[in-house]
DNA sequence: CCAATTTGACCGAA
DNA sequence: TTCGGTCAAATTGG
């Protein structure tokens, strides 16, 4: 009672703390989009500002759970008839968290595999993925390979894609992303790339945004998938558009077709942008930033 | 020894 | 029940 009006206070600090960072999110989107203001000076602070922000809630988030909420498996002092409830809290957590991964926003793009020859593995897109399953699919000749961020559980980052390769065409690899990355080891320096480069692999890449059905979730809430957090086809190393190895005349020369890309998977425009939020109430419970307890 | 991958088990959705 | 996605123990590789 006294203890969930605090509760509530605190969930409306964090709910705060996490709009800021998507605020500060959209300011560093919004300098890497600038190639004029662009300067990794900024993008630091802004990503350091993030960092901290992040790190605010997390400690919030413990310290609510030390004081509100169901006390951690690992103290031992707890009644035994919370014995009995610990495995449905485990549960009910992890059902959140499924839940909660399918709500992450999804898009889908084809990639080439590198040109070589026996070597045929789609580009590295300049984050770090680690394996986590396999399966072969119904009507599917290549099975279909699951990857999650490798910083999921030290950062709470639950980024995952999906690798298929193409029936048809074996050298073309279908990529399958769900939900943007929100650790900060995403993006590797930038290798520069030449002008024929940039054209060619953008000739080659197809990004499709998969606009999840508004039936699924309460349209005039939580806007989910206007969460724009740039997708990797924009910021990947290898479509460095805005890398500042790259010439400017690189983007200028490149036509609109880039910037429809680049803004394929923002389709909600930016004005939208500014009202965007994280549909902050699931992110705040469901968030995997208990990463303590692996 | 640690971190990544492999692979069968498991679970929820359809 | 089947299928697709995830987990986690076993295995591999550095």
């Amino acid at each position: 009672m006294e203890m969930e009006k605090s509760h509530s206070e605190d969930l409306r600090m964090l709910i705060d703390i996490l709009r800021q960072g998507n605020a500060h999110v959209m300011e560093l989107e919004a300098h890497l989009y600038n190639y004029e203001t662009f300067s990794s000076e900024t993008c630091l602070l802004l990503s350091s500002k993030l960092q901290s922000t992040f790190a605010t809630a997390i400690t919030m988030i413990k310290l609510m759970e030390q004081r509100g909420l169901p006390s951690l498996p690992s103290s031992s002092t707890d009644s035994p008839r919370s014995q009995s409830s610990e495995r449905s809290f485990k549960e009910q957590e992890r059902r959140e968290m499924c839940k909660k991964r399918k709500s992450l926003p999804r898009w889908s793009e084809q990639v080439k595999a590198c040109s070589g020859s026996a070597m045929e593995i789609p580009l590295d897109d300049g984050h770090s993925w680690r394996k986590y399953g396999q399966k072969d699919i119904l009507g599917a000749k290549f099975p279909r390979c699951y990857y999650r961020c490798t910083y999921r559980h030290s950062h709470g980052c639950l980024a995952t894609k999906q690798i298929q390769r193409s029936d048809n065409n074996s050298s073309l690899f279908d990529i399958t992303y769900r939900g943007a990355h929100t650790c900060n080891h995403g993006f590797q320096k930038p290798s520069p790339l030449t002008n024929e480069q940039i054209i060619h692999q953008n000739q080659s890449l197809k990004v499709k945004t998969e606009a999840l059905s508004s039936d699924e979730h309460k349209p005039e809430s939580s806007p989910y998938f206007s969460f724009p957090l740039t997708p990797k086809s924009c910021l990947k190393p290898e479509n460095n558009i805005f890398s500042s190895a790259s010439k400017p005349e690189n983007y200028e020369g490149l036509d609109s077709e880039i910037a429809d890309i680049i803004c394929a998977s923002n389709s909600t425009t930016s004005s939208e942008m500014l009202k965007i939020d994280f549909g902050v109430e699931q992110f705040v419970f469901d968030s995997e930033f208990s990463f303590d307890f692996y």
